[in-house]
Order: structure tokens, then sequence, then C-alpha cells
DNA sequence: ACTACCATACTTGTATGGTAGTATGGAACT
DNA sequence: AGTTCCATACTACCATACAAGTATGGTAGT
């Protein structure tokens, strides 16, 4: 999970926000949660002040929505942003993939293939919570190897509605193998430089990780708007 | 300009926000200028507590940074941002044009064509300023119409930095007649179901509005990093 | 039984005082 | 003259008190 450092790490009011993101974008905190300044402050053993300041972030990301006078509630799930964020995903690591195939750094293709290493550890462990998290990185090696890490920063934020709605998907069919086989074919397309075959292996991946929202939606209508 | 209405509109804090806001983006307060927010909470005649939530709010689009127990400055123009953003909207904005190849609403087709008169008249009179938010309303259309708003917000993020650069090329050679018959273009090519040629167009179209940053970076070394 | 009203206990929004860290300029010392 | 040190005046950060709007449950009146 990439942590934006926009306030200082250490303040109080960063680490309410990051840890609150990381709560709701688990579904730790579940959509429709009602939360209060003052009750967050109290756990947090904090003022409002920074609870407020947490807020007011996550708002900016939809990740809540205040009501004034009337309270605060973590965002439920909404398909339209789920749908534009797999959209944006399509067309910027389309891009991103085919930029990779002129020229990557050497280094980068080594995190690449490490993360590979990992994520066929994770496989044999079962352990989808790291796998989750070694897809992601996946991921953001490619921007970061294209020096489009901005780029990836801002997708991020409409990540967190797609990544919510995976978080549910996990539950049912991961199918991290396959995902894995994909991951392969795309670093050896960047290394054979074949821009087309790339594009195609990323196009496929990410229709993968999108889940069937109608699913979704219809076992957890609660969650959704 | 598009205001996001993530706070109440209403609230102080809004209202500090988006004037900062605007004031940043239009270069009335220039890259590298001092903000403090007392000063700031006396200029709006609010405590400090509303305009330190805006602080917040703009660091979080890298539009301010602030400096624990030193300071808040408005940021210095991130020449790898401004890349980065024009890659971003050629992108998104190539598959927009696509996909409004294949369906647009006529309700939309029709504000498009609004703003086209609207721009013509502008031209005309020589109005810069109303021109350039004209072209942002345009862009804007394509995107509503493509039900690809979320998208449009994020993607705004990335253009206040765009925009910056924008600006300090507007006072130079802004061209307005060639990116008038670009939109015209356009157009034309959505009613006419012409997914290739409007691609085409839009790219040229994008290349057009990003300027030489190499010569604003010359012309104005104190505002870039 | 039903309705209108109001006290009360919430909520977020705003103002303000205090704390700790930082830059700066001048005084004292070498 | 040059250097060190420290008082002072900033800064952002946080805690707290108050203001204002909203939901709710009980009560009095019909």
């Amino acid at each position: 999970m990439v942590e934006s450092l926009r306030l200082q790490p250490g303040s109080a009011g960063h680490i309410v926000y990051s840890q609150l993101k990381q709560q709701i974008v688990s579904l730790e905190l579940p959509p429709g949660t009602a939360l209060s300044e003052k009750e967050v402050s109290l756990s947090f053993e904090v003022s409002r002040t920074p609870v407020r300041e947490s807020f007011v972030r996550l708002a900016q990301e939809d990740l809540v929505v205040v009501l004034p006078q009337r309270g605060t509630r973590v965002s439920l799930i909404d398909s339209e942003l789920v749908e534009e964020a797999r959209f944006m995903r399509e067309q910027l690591e389309k891009a991103v993939v085919r930029l990779a195939c002129e020229s990557f750094p050497e280094d980068k293709l080594l995190e690449l293939e490490r993360n590979l290493s990992e994520q066929s550890e994770s496989i044999e462990k079962h352990d989808g919570k790291h796998m989750f998290e070694l897809d992601e990185t996946f991921h953001r090696i490619l921007f970061e190897g294209c020096r489009k890490v901005g780029t990836w920063n801002v997708l991020q934020q409409m990540n967190a509605h797609l990544n919510r709605s995976r978080m549910l998907w996990l539950s049912a069919d991961p199918n991290w193998t396959n995902l894995y086989e994909q991951h392969r074919e795309i670093v050896d397309a960047i290394r054979r430089h074949d821009a087309d075959h790339a594009e195609r292996e990323m196009q496929e991946h990410l229709s993968l990780i999108i889940s069937n929202l109608a699913v979704l939606k219809e076992k957890h209508p609660d969650y959704f708007k």
C-alpha cells in the first residue's frame, strides 16, 4: 500500500489519516460505518483537530462523506467510480507498458523479477493478502521504471475504490496463478521489446482483476451506493 | 474552473480553499510565495482552523508545500509533473474521444456546439482568459458525455500543474484560432463516428496546448523546481 | 391513541491559547 | 574582524472551548 507523504509522516494528523485509510480500503471499516471526530479522537488518544484533518483528506478522496452537523460515514462503494478506475488503469497501464517496451531501466527489471519470485512463494503459501500487495507493487514498479510515479499516485486515488471491491472479491476466487502467469508474460514482453504483445497481455490482465460487480453488489447490497 | 464539492461549499474552510486554489493556479500567487496560517486567516477574516484545513487539502494536491515549524509556500512548478499531466491527458482524452465516437448523447453534443460558438466570440474579442476557461469546459463536456466525470476530476489534480505553466505561456502566443479549428474537427469527427480521425486530432490538439517548458523555465527560473 | 412540542444529547464547524521547533539578528567573546 | 551564543519572533501543530445545526425520545395536550 502506498503512503502519500504530503503531510509529515510523524504528525498525529498523518498517522490518523493513514491508519483510517488502510482500515477503509481493507474493509476493516466497512462502507457505511459511522465515524465521529470525537469517537476516533478517543480511540487514537489525540484531540479532534488531527482527526478532523484526516477526515478532510479522506473526504477529498471520496473515502468518507461528511454531512455537516449530522455525521461522517465511510463512503459506500460507487460502482461508477469502480468502473472508471478500471477504465483509467486500462488506458494508463497500456500506455505505460508500451513505454516500458521501448526502454526500461535494468534495476527496475530486476525489481520486477524479485517481485515475481515473491509472488510465486506467496501463491504456494496461499497468502492472498501478501499476493494482493505484491500485485500492487508489480504495477507500481512499471510506472516507476517509466518515470510516471506522479501518474501512479493520482491513479491510486481512483484505485482505492477499485481495491475495496477487489477486497470483497478476494474471499471468492482470486485465481492468483493466472495473474502470476500474466505478470510473467508482461515482463518477458518488455525484455523482447514486444509492445503489441505486452499491451494485449496487460489488457487481459486488467480485465481479470476487475471482479464481477453485479455479483458483489448482490452479495453485499448494503456496501454499495 | 471546476469546484470540487467535497467540503460544504458554504463553509469557511471551503471558501478559503477554493479561493487560494484559484489564486495559485492563476499565478496570482506565484510559485514560491510564502503563506502563513495567521496571515491568510487575517486577510480572509476567519480563524486559523479553516485556513489550516485548506492548507491540508492544497498540500494533498501538491499546490503548497508545508514545512513543519518553518512555513508553508506555494509549490514550485514541477516539470516532471507537468510532463506527466500531459501524458495522462493524452492517454485518457484519446480513449475518451474514441468512446465519444461510438456513442455520445445529443444534449452534450449541443453543449459542445454552444461552447464552440462562445469560443468563436471570445477569439474575436481577444478574451484569452475566457477562451482558456472555454477550452477547459470543452474537454470536460467530452468526459461528461462518456460518463467519465470521476476520471476528469482526478485528472484535474494533475492538470492544475499543467495549467500553471499554460498560464505562463498565455501571455506569449496562445494561437487560439488553431485550437478552435481542432475543437471543431473533433466535434465533426464525433458526429461522423470517425474514431481514428478524432483520436489523431486530439493528439495533435494536446501537443499544442503543452508549451515549451524549457523556454518557460528559462524565462521564469524562480518559478520552477 | 395520536400529535405537536421541546429538552437533550449528539454531530460538525469555528475560534483561540499554548507548545515545540526553527530562523534570525545582535551581543559578547576570542 | 570573525565566531559563538542566545533572546526573540516567527512557524506549524495540537488541545480545548464554544457555536450552531440535527436527530431523538419523552411529555403534555388534544
